[in-house]
RNA sequence: GGGCGUAUAGCUCAGUCGGUUAGAGCGCAUCUCUGAUAAGGAUGAGGUCCCUGGUUCGAAUCCAGGUACGCCCA
């Protein structure tokens, strides 16, 4: 052993085997340890900043596969940003208001309702909220943490922080000082047995199909009550509180003959109210009709402001009903609408529990719902109802209590962001939307109809509406702890905890009339929580001025689809109406997971894929490798867990298997990472392909990263890796294996390192534990200079002097030839381990040069002796002569299959040339010469015996056929090694091991050994070859080729590390 | 009910400006190769490009209408 050989080697060892989980742990355990994060953080301090908003999940249940999606997608790009050498600060954020951790509570305490809660008191209710958004946030921090989402959860915002909320209340106030904060009435959803009004989501939940009465019901003309109009609706309780009827410019309006009186209302429903024969007395102008008085069915309550008249509303259509439609501003959204619009008193004589106040006297404090028959029955007694039909249709309940809801005007807050909608749509402009249809589509038709901001929730957890109010009426808005203190009526005590009930607890004196104000009773809705946290997370204004205004806007946020409204929506409103901008400028926009059907996942349908059962099984690297490159983040995907072992396999196994060679290998050579690099000029052609290949992709990749593309960078490099392994590895094996420590062995080594470390950078923000792995152990084991982490270094450049578009041209264009010609020798069904004579390649011009200039490789690809270039496939293929029967068999008659031997006779490739072009041929036939012309003659192209070959397009590859007693003996040299080969690895031998065999046979088999003995050795590592000629028997293996027998037994010697100076490595190629 | 998106091989997905025989990977079958590999190579089977209609010399692609699924809204 001489000193060299005692070296260490280079690398830790690397095992073929993998288990990625256990290696993401170990690495996830060197970033804790290491505090790896916190420095690539350090690292870039005082950089110029990119700046990314954690869109706050709520902590509410347990995280699932979809928020896997979102987490990884917002971990790419600043990971990537931060190797570009940008200062990426992320601070984690939590949402922790609002109603669904109500109802988590609700259920969790088996109560329900807002009467309920109260019995529980506010006080103990909100403490039980604030306890369960806590109860899943380890499990969320376990999932970020494993799934190497690199986010700063030790300084998270949390919206339920008294700084957080005071940030928030000072946003309102301003939003309240430019008077757009607003109390008025809208008409909501309404559970009239939950005393509340409901979520579009919960209202969501609750559609059932019902049948109800709808009416048919006359509105007698004051001026003229022989005349009314015919006005259909449902459900009949709403006509108490009629105030008009509406009609639409866009319908022709007829009057029609109902026995004693007529009736008015829409031409083209005529036939489906009265039937074919109605009778049509003359159309009415729109003009004739705006305006009249009718008499109102019911008289209960006196209008205060205008009532029972016609109107003119664009909504009123003609599809069902007559119409015209009957409007009672209070219990319809279009309805108070049109009453707005006309100054039309508001008729509500229901009360909170949804029943008749007293006003109503025939039905007062009963449910409006059931007294729908008696309001039909007391028309009719009237003569005031035409008719009476069931109706069916699709009507929300309330999803707690199967109650019909009803809507109903309610005074609640608003954000008049209507009065904003065209900066709105100006901020928008501003955004880069990824996908970019979002922008004008789904979210720009979003602003387009924008609708007031319905901030506030008659609840409990949430963030108070800081506005107070006293006995006259003023109204004062809060926007600050320091503003509260002051106008207090006494002192609220430090620690005052900013939720209900105790700021509810906390008097102001009325800066109008110094009289005692209450806080009025709403929480603000959660969105307007999420939709501060830019300001709110730093506590501005309070503090941080500096460090909010350097991180606003933010270059990049990232949520799902379902976040058009919610996130995307409040961020921008919100950020739009106090600083007139929209707080990203990059939004990426993901699809959703669904399961292997293409259904939703959820819990209801129990087909969520747990996160775990992936992240234990394949680990983190393959799940994000997954959902990074397998389908576009825009799209819905579906997924399922087996799905991603096909990356394993095809991409990260093939990856780890590559690192692992070069491990193995660099470790026997004691490969010297920190010498001096040869030249790339002078390395060989292979190694510049690869290297050229290399930086074409670190382009691709870096372009893509930039336009926040995702999968077909991950695409390419999944390409990039597959070559790497199956072309340049493969091709190159034998020089990492070889005796000789020469330059060609040294640019192998020195290339695959290159790559694989530069390969471990590119993929640090798509797998950042593999990429650890490979970085640490190629480069921190050899250079304890370079950073400690992948995660540390800068983003590969393109180094554009290897760039090289004319190799890769060359490699291209080889490697279509040797395809070409695997497939002809396929088709031959020559094994590839029988050497041939040569192959034939169809090129010209720049493809026979590419192929020239890589003549050995291909020859080595197909196992032939000697490559030719012919310029025309034709060369390659037979041509045959047949007689043209319909022309032959006249004129020759019975003489002709003496003609047929004469055309068999010819020489068929100059015979076609001749006939080609327009030459005849002269045959013997009965002694007289007969001249035979391209008609009599069918040229047809054959196979040839001795070249099989194989065509796409103009390309075209031939192997010749022929086997010769040598080609045949050196094919069965090849078939010894081979069995030899398997016999070691199955006796358990390492590569490296040297071995005695022992060959008993005779004939031809022990005449090839004996021939083939370097070649055999060498191929073998067989330090000890003897041969006895004798029948193949005794002890050892029977190798059988084609027919024939020696028996084999091998034993090990050494190693090769054991003998010859020099490098250690051994086999002579 | 409205808006937006999606639909291509058994599965997961490409398919550029409308242009030759619609592709890849997985899976399947046959063959082959292999001392890095859980791999590689070759061949093959497998298609109502969701449906209907239109534009066009020509449609997976453009237009209209519909169906299914998803999201948002009503």
């Amino acid at each position: 052993m001489n000193a060299e050989n005692r070296q260490q080697p280079p690398f830790r060892p690397v095992s073929p085997k993998v288990n990625f989980p256990a290696l993401e742990e170990e690495i996830l355990e060197f970033w804790r340890r290491d505090r790896i994060f916190e420095k690539s953080l350090e690292l870039r301090r005082g950089a110029p900043e990119y700046v990314f908003y954690e869109g706050p999940p709520t902590a509410n249940g347990k995280p699932g596969s979809h928020h896997v999606l979102s987490r990884i997608f917002k971990d790419i790009f600043p990971r990537y940003r931060t190797m570009c050498g940008y200062s990426v600060p992320r601070k984690a954020g939590w949402d922790t208001h609002g109603l669904p951790v109500e109802l988590e509570v609700e259920k969790q305490l088996g109560i329900s309702g807002k009467r309920d809660i109260e019995k529980v008191g506010i006080a103990e209710f909100n403490r039980l909220c604030r306890e369960s958004i806590y109860r899943y946030l380890e499990d969320w921090e376990r999932l970020t943490e494993r799934i190497g989402f690199w986010i700063d959860t030790s300084d998270a915002y949390y919206t339920l922080d008294n700084n957080y909320i005071e940030s928030v209340w000072w946003a309102l106030k301003q939003i309240w000082d430019k008077g757009l904060l607003v109390h008025d009435h809208k008409v909501v959803p309404y559970c009239a047995r939950c005393g509340t009004a409901l979520s579009s989501h919960e209202v969501d939940q609750g559609y059932k199909d019902v049948e109800d009465p709808s009416i048919y019901v006359y509105f007698p003309l004051a001026d003229e009550p022989e005349t009314a109009l015919l006005v259909w609706t449902t459900p009949p309780w709403t006509l108490i509180s009629n105030v008009a009827a509406a009609v639409s410019p866009d319908i022709e309006y007829v009057r029609v003959r109902d026995g004693e009186r007529t009736v008015i209302m829409a031409a083209s429903l005529v036939e489906k109210v009265y039937g074919e024969d109605a009778e049509i007395e003359g159309s009415v102008e729109l003009s004739r009709l705006e305006g009249r008085r009718y008499l109102p069915p019911f008289d209960f309550v006196k209008p205060e402001g205008e009532a029972h008249l016609v109107v003119s509303a664009e909504f009123v259509s003609a599809e069902e009903g007559t119409g015209i439609v009957h409007i009672a501003p209070a219990f319809g959204a279009d309805d108070l609408e049109v009453g707005r619009a006309h100054g039309l008193a508001i008729i509500n004589p229901v009360t909170g529990e949804g029943a008749f106040d007293e006003q109503v006297t025939p039905w007062a404090g009963r449910f409006v719902k059931d007294v729908d028959d008696e309001i039909i029955a007391d028309l009719e007694s009237r003569g005031l109802l035409y008719a009476r039909v069931p109706y069916e249709h699709s009507y929300p309940h309330c999803w707690r209590c199967d109650t019909p809801l009803i809507y109903y005007a309610k005074a609640s807050w608003y954000i008049k962001t209507t009065a904003l909608k065209q900066e709105l749509i100006q901020a928008n402009e501003a955004v880069t939307w990824y996908p970019d249809h979002i922008k004008h589509g789904r979210y720009g038709d979003w602003l387009e109809n924008n609708i007031d901001w319905a901030l506030s929730r008659e609840r409990y957890w949430g963030t108070p509406l800081p506005v107070w109010r006293c006995e006259e009426g003023h109204r004062h808005c809060v926007g600050s702890i320091a503003e509260l203190t002051e106008i207090a009526t006494e002192p609220p005590p430090a620690d005052l905890d900013l939720h209900r009930p105790f700021i509810d607890e906390v008097k102001l004196t009325c800066p109008g009339c110094g009289g005692e104000m209450t806080r009025v009773p709403e929480v603000i809705d959660a969105w307007f929580d999420s939709g501060s946290m830019p300001f709110a997370q730093w506590h501005y204004p309070f503090e941080n001025e500096d460090l909010f205004k350097r991180r606003f806007p933010a270059d990049f946020i990232c949520e799902a689809i379902d976040q058009t409204r919610g996130w995307f929506y409040s961020l921008m409103a919100v950020s739009t109406i106090l600083f007139g901008e929209s707080s990203y400028r990059n939004v990426v926009c993901l699809g959703h997971i669904l399961d292997r059907e293409g259904q939703k996942m959820s819990k209801s349908r129990g087909n969520v894929v747990e996160p775990w059962q992936v992240l234990d099984r394949q680990g983190a690297d393959a799940f994000r490798w997954f959902l990074f490159t397998v389908s576009s983040p825009w799209y819905p995907r579906r997924f399922f867990p087996e799905a991603v072992d096909e990356v394993v396999r095809k991409f990260l196994l093939t990856l780890w298997n590559t690192y692992s060679f070069f491990v193995v290998y660099a470790n026997i050579d004691r490969f010297d990472a920190a010498a001096a690099p040869l030249p790339v000029a002078e390395r060989p052609l292979l190694d510049r392909w690869l290297l050229a290949s290399l930086h074409r992709l670190v382009g691709e990749v870096r372009r893509g990263l930039d336009d926040y593309e995702v999968t077909a960078s991950g695409r390419r490099i999944q390409e990039f890796v597959d070559d790497l392994s199956n072309w340049y590895v493969r091709r190159s094996r034998r020089r990492f294996w070889k005796s000789e420590a020469d330059t060609d062995k040294l640019s192998a080594y020195q290339t695959l390192y290159q790559v694989l470390v530069t390969l471990a950078k590119l993929l640090a923000p798509y797998t950042p534990f593999i990429a650890e792995e490979i970085y640490r152990n190629l480069v921190c084991a050899v250079d304890s200079e370079a950073p400690e982490s992948v995660h540390l270094c800068d983003y590969p450049r393109v180094e554009e002097e290897l760039l090289d578009d004319d190799l890769l041209f060359r490699m291209q264009t080889v490697r279509r030839v040797v395809s070409l010609g695997r497939a002809a020798r396929n088709k031959a069904g020559i094994k590839n381990r029988q050497p041939l004579a040569a192959a034939y390649v169809v090129a010209a011009g720049e493809e026979r040069a590419a192929v020239e200039s890589l003549e050995q490789l291909v020859r080595e690809e197909l196992n032939v002796k000697r490559l030719q270039f012919v310029a025309d496939p034709s060369e390659l293929t037979a041509v045959v002569l047949k007689p043209n029967l319909k022309r032959l068999g006249p004129r020759f008659g019975s003489r002709r299959p003496q003609v047929d031997a004469a055309i068999a006779a010819l020489d068929p490739q100059r015979t076609a040339a001749t006939l080609a072009g327009g030459g005849e041929v002269a045959v013997t036939v009965d002694g007289r010469e007969e001249r035979l012309t391209a008609e009599d003659i069918l040229v047809e192209e054959a196979e040839r015996e001795d070249i099989s070959v194989e065509r796409q397009g103009d390309a075209a590859v031939g192997v010749d056929t022929t086997v010769d007693d040598q080609l045949a003996r050196e094919g069965l040299a090849r078939e010894l090694v081979h069995k030899v080969q398997n016999l070691r690895k199955s006796s358990g031998f390492q590569i490296e091991d040297t071995i005695s065999a022992v060959f008993r046979g005779e004939g031809i088999l022990a005449d090839v050994l004996d021939e083939y003995r370097d070649f055999f050795c060498a191929e073998t590592l067989c330090r000890d070859l003897s041969l006895e000629r004798s029948a193949p028997a005794g002890g050892g293996e029977l190798l059988e080729i084609d027919g024939e027998a020696i028996a084999v037994s091998i034993e090990r010697l050494g190693s090769i590390y054991d003998e010859s100076p020099g490098k250690a490595g051994g086999k002579d190629v």
